[in-house]
RNA sequence: GGGGCGUUAGUGAAGCGGUUAUCACGUCACCCUUUCAAGGUGAAGGCCACGGGUUCGAAUCCCGUACGCCCUACCA
């Protein structure tokens, strides 16, 4: 506990545009928003796109709906602007260079001349040899300004790399590990300012952070080994760095091996444009995520944006990787998706009844309060609001599809037929068409027959729906009306029930 | 190969020197019930990775070992 310097909160989401958004990234980025949130501080967007070989447009356009989908919204970034705008690191060249500049000479970096193919050639072999660092030889190094003038004079292509001293420890503090140590004899010489004049990440992250007076950066465990390197370079410049924070890496699981490495395509969705078309709810993704790597301590788990709000805190962040376990998330949707309100449940779901084409895209009131209805039905069964189209299939046009096993099950065993007959009959009589009327009318088809109740029940579910699962029936039949109801009874005692009607 | 980080039931977590090691998902059983789901009750599942310390006492503190993961680019 710092009480000396109460820094403003201010965290960033810095991704570079280069495919399409990971859900490890995004939690991160919503570890950064609840942390700002948390204390009243301010979330930032910035695009790092300093890599002009993978930079992809379209990667800029889904990390913004993935942000806005998710419920994070930032204070500064790209489109909104803010006072440290451009907000693209693209656009902030000039900073890049004058630090690189400063840190040539302050003596902290040197322009380095060495081709690609030499700098490989050493690496294998300083790797080899096991030779320490294993990267760079520094062989630029040593050049002259007069050299490094003279050879920048004449055209020759270089890099800036910053000079990492050859010995003693880089001490670096994390808010979730404690204190780190790491020998520099490790660290090579890294680049700064590439061939194209472009920053790499180690230069042009901190840079940014510094002028957008980042407060915690909160990135995956994957930067840690090069942490001391930003450390190292905010101790050339005077700098204080800022609170570093780095959470376990989410693993998948190889469903051939079992075995679990980082999260990727084979383990699964790993995008969060697929977890949207998969339904589910960004609350619930984000509930869940958050759990992965952090806890308010206790018991909790379904907790709202409110409440992770208020609970969120550094010290709750765990250090240790996490295997992400979709059975887990499949069930918070569904608690999800339970307490969602009838308008909300049927906005949610709409889209991919519209898309089945179950249901008209806009549909009119009538429509919709019938689909609402169906939908209630379902609800509680509804993992993902995509498993809502074939959950509620057979609610629309005239005949379901029949499932082979339930109507071997059902409608092609003794006294389905009967049961069929009667429960029509009774139906058609029915003084209303309610849930107690009909349920009313099924029984007295039972007694009728003098069977229980079941055995009437399962065959009329079958005939009604084509499947043996499935809300109650009595409403179901109350929803699907009563000429619908009819027709599929007769239809069905008609196609199935030939054979074993007779007896 | 080198370095860093990590290690509590199958999975996610709680625990911060004294508990029969807690909760959730999953699994199984039973209850509820017209089916499924939901809900309820209960069970199985851990030598808290292993080995040494420190301590009256260790899952909790220290050291070592093993294993896992990450990094080791003019990518981020």
């Amino acid at each position: 506990m710092s009480a000396a310097a109460p820094r403003p909160v201010r965290t960033r989401f810095a991704p570079s545009p280069t495919g399409l958004p990971h859900v490890g990234n995004f939690r991160n980025a919503l570890y950064s928003w609840l942390l700002a949130r948390r204390h009243g501080g301010q979330f930032l967007f910035r695009l790092e796109d300093t890599d002009r070989e993978r930079y992809d447009p379209a990667s800029e356009q889904a990390l913004k709906d993935a942000l806005a989908w998710f419920g994070l919204d930032y204070d500064e970034g790209p489109g909104v602007g803010g006072p440290h705008a451009p907000y693209e690191q693209s656009r902030r060249l000039a900073s890049y260079r004058t630090v690189a500049e400063q840190l040539i000479a302050s003596g902290h970096a040197y322009r380095c001349f060495c081709t690609r193919e030499r700098i490989q050639a050493v690496r294998e072999a300083r790797q080899k040899a096991n030779i320490h660092p294993h990267g760079y030889d520094r062989h630029c190094r040593g050049l002259t300004h007069a050299e490094a003038a003279h050879l920048l004079d004449s055209g020759a292509p270089s890099v800036v790399r910053f000079a990492v001293p050859s010995e003693g420890d880089t001490l670096l503090q994390d808010a979730v590990r404690g204190r780190i140590s790491y020998p520099n004899r490790e660290l090579d010489d890294h680049v700064l300012l590439k061939s194209d004049g472009f920053p790499t990440y180690h230069l042009a992250h901190m840079v940014d952070d510094r002028t957008m007076e980042i407060s915690h950066v909160i990135r995956s465990e994957e930067w840690l080994p090069s942490t001391p390197r930003h450390v190292l370079q905010h101790q050339a410049l005077g700098w204080e760095p800022p609170i570093y924070v780095h959470p376990g890496l989410i693993l998948g699981r190889d469903p051939q091996s079992g075995k679990t490495a980082k999260l990727s395509k084979r383990h699964g969705a790993v995008h969060m444009g697929e977890y949207r078309a998969q339904g589910y709810l960004p609350d619930a993704l984000a509930n869940f995520v958050a759990l992965l790597g952090w806890s308010p301590g206790g018991d909790r788990e379904i907790m709202s944006r409110a409440e992770m709000v208020s609970l969120f805190s550094l010290e709750g962040i765990n250090s240790s990787p996490s295997v992400f376990d979709s059975d887990k998330l499949n069930w918070m949707n569904g608690v999800y998706v339970r307490a969602l309100s009838e308008t909300d449940l049927l906005d949610n779901a709409l889209p991919f009844l519209a898309e089945a084409g179950l249901t008209a895209a806009d549909p009119g009131p009538e429509e919709r309060r019938y689909v609402t209805q169906v939908l209630r039905l379902e609800q509680e069964r509804l993992k993902t609001l995509s498993a809502a189209a074939p959950a509620t299939a057979f609610f629309f046009g005239e005949l379901p599809e029949y499932e082979e096993a339930a109507v071997r099950k059902r409608l092609q065993t003794p006294g389905a037929a009967a049961a069929l007959d009667a429960v029509r009959v009774c139906l058609n009589e029915a003084a209303d068409w309610s849930v107690s009327g009909i349920e009313n009318a099924v029984r007295t088809a039972a007694d009728t027959l003098g069977v229980k109740p079941a055995d009437v029940i399962h065959p009329t579910r079958v005939a009604a729906t084509g499947r043996t699962a499935g809300p109650g029936l009595f409403e179901t039949l109350e929803a699907l009306g009563r000429e619908r109801v009819l027709h599929r009874l007769r239809h069905a005692r008609a196609t199935w029930c030939r054979v074993s009607g007779a007896q």
